[in-house]
DNA sequence: ACCTGAACACCGTTCAAGT
DNA sequence: ACCTGAACACCGTTCAAGT
């Protein structure tokens, strides 16, 4: 695991140069362990054995190590995304939609304080690599649509929007979930994992005649 | 815009008995001006001429005092829905759907801060009232399916997921749109009123052929 | 260049006390 | 019952200083 060249990497820690990816990766532990309300510069700092001034050298203020977390968020949501989409490589590119819907959806279960970090409102200028991280994601899902066209399954709409309605739907779904919003009986006894599926499948079906 | 009357019923002054309202009514105030961060109980307190523990009267915590506001934006936004709903009454099931999509679209892109609260993580059994007023929501938009339901122009679903996955889009596209994660490239040069229209009768129509 | 420590203005919350 | 004021532990941020 750990090469020669990965330790005379880490001989640079913190004290040396390393301290900014240090905070991030402490700041995501932290944030999926406690949420939101806990997340405090200065804690962040004193897990990294830092002075609670440190962490300034590195980012300009406390929102800029936010949208750090929010972008490295967005990295661990492309990973599920990816591994959604290699375990589902014979399958037909519906069920690969499906598949990737839940990992979506599951993804935002999970680190639902992740989520509502990712989605806050951090303009586009100030933090343009964030905004990268997020187009990179969007991407991976067009790329399920695209397979979908490729099979010659789609109707007939500009192949990005139907990628853009299938995020609004499953990123809607997730923050619906995670608020504890669907009322019982509509919920009924149906898990995460089935609502995706039915609604998913609705939406390609369309809702009316 | 804002409509105080419910909030005003109680003639008692808060001196006397409706600082509780009062509270609700300057922290939405405060939360429409000036965003989250600025919300403070503190600043709340001091704008309603009391001490910063006055609050604690009628509050167990800063928490529930949030978890007001955000009901109080539930019922913000079902007038803008009611007032959707009664400014359509002459069209089409399909128009009105449409016509109601853009007031819930609208009312989050005039108070984002309100929306993200409304759909912050508050257990349901804690604060039943709020649970209660976002169910109410639901049930405006479930009426306009009801609708399209008695003009039998819905597919084969039950009438609830209807809603609710029209409900889910809604939500996805508002806080998409609130982050600014929508590409340009996706993006092009349409209003988010447009885009309402267009994801919504994609989905009514469904993606795939 | 990178980090520390003192200082400042603010925060939510608790407690004892006042009416 | 309703509100106040002092106190506590925390926070983000700035500044001068140390290496």
């Amino acid at each position: 695991m750990l090469s020669v060249s990965t330790l005379e990497k880490d001989k640079q820690k913190y004290h040396h140069g390393d301290l900014r990816n240090t905070l991030i990766q402490i700041g995501t532990e932290m944030l999926i362990e406690s949420g939101a309300d806990e997340l405090s510069l200065r804690k962040i700092a004193q897990r990294a054995g830092v002075s609670h001034n440190a962490p300034y050298q590195h980012f300009a203020d406390k929102n800029a190590l936010l949208a750090a977390i929010a972008e490295e968020g967005f990295r661990l949501l492309g990973d599920a995304i990816d591994e959604a989409l290699q375990n589902s490589q014979t399958l037909s590119p519906h069920a690969r939609l499906l598949a990737v819907s839940r990992a979506y959806v599951a993804f935002a279960l999970q680190y639902p304080t992740h989520l509502q970090l990712m989605f806050g409102a951090f303009a586009s200028e100030t933090y343009p690599s964030l905004a990268n991280r997020s187009h990179q994601t969007l991407a991976k899902l067009m790329s399920v649509v695209a397979e979908l066209e490729q099979a010659g399954q789609l109707a007939e709409n500009p192949i990005y929007d139907v990628g853009m309605v299938v995020w609004i739907a499953l990123h809607g779904l997730s923050v619906i979930l995670n608020a504890g919003k669907i009322p019982d009986y509509i919920r009924q006894d149906r898990t995460p994992e089935i609502l995706v599926n039915q609604f998913i499948d609705m939406i390609c079906k369309g809702l009316l005649k």
